[in-house]
DNA sequence: CATATAACTCTGAACTACAGAGTTAATCCA
DNA sequence: TGGATTAACTCTGTAGTTCAGAGTTATATG
């Protein structure tokens, strides 16, 4: 069967990679907003992305308050494609499988 | 931002749940060996679903060793379901979404 | 009847996730 | 100028989760 890379295969870091992926680059404050998550929580979830080289960050010079943009890796943005081919192997994505199975179905909603 | 069921987004649970609504329902022996995992380990994400009614099991009655089958209830499924449509809001499946993202792309792989 | 084995269940150790307190440095207003 | 405020992190301890393997029960088998 196949696995799901633990490290994007957890809520909050599956939405951190998927928003990065989307958006190109992001700070702390703009990941903290979008995702309503602690300074705590996030922190740590980054830290664990950034040891696996799946997220670089950068440190904005010049004038003005210092800021880290945070981004994808290209590794992360490989691994961000093997999770998600993966999760089309293990489930029936987009094709219905669900409702389509036989048993137990049927009562799938309206 | 979409919220993934933390039930069902944990990389053991993701293949429980996938495995038992394809196949229908399944013995423990059958899942532990589908899944290459420990009793224990398979014992305690069995409680989980279980106890949330997303799992529901049966004993076998009647002569013979005695075995549980396990499968997805309504409530299960409907969540499965659920949970598919959050990842497919959250990330971009099945549309290249990462490969045409422009940043960072281009070296995608062959 | 003794041994083996399938099918679970329990327990505790290791790890993970999380919130909030702490730190640093830039801006604001008198 | 300088004290207060706030943004942007970082650290730390607690609570919760995950996991392997030892333990249990009951059936089959020589």
């Amino acid at each position: 069967m196949e696995a799901l890379d633990p490290l994007l295969h957890q809520p909050l870091r599956t939405q951190l990679a998927a928003f990065l992926a989307g958006a190109g680059e992001a700070s702390f404050s703009e990941l903290k907003r979008s995702l309503d998550v602690s300074d705590g929580n996030l922190e740590s979830h980054l830290k664990k992305l950034i040891a696996a080289d799946y997220v670089s960050l950068q440190r904005s010079e010049g004038p003005g308050r210092a800021q880290t943009r945070y981004s994808m890796t290209p590794t992360g943005l490989a691994a961000l494609q093997r999770y998600i081919q993966a999760l089309h192997k293990l489930l029936p994505i987009g094709a219905e499988g669900l409702a389509g199975a036989g048993h137990l179905a049927g009562n799938t909603g309206s």
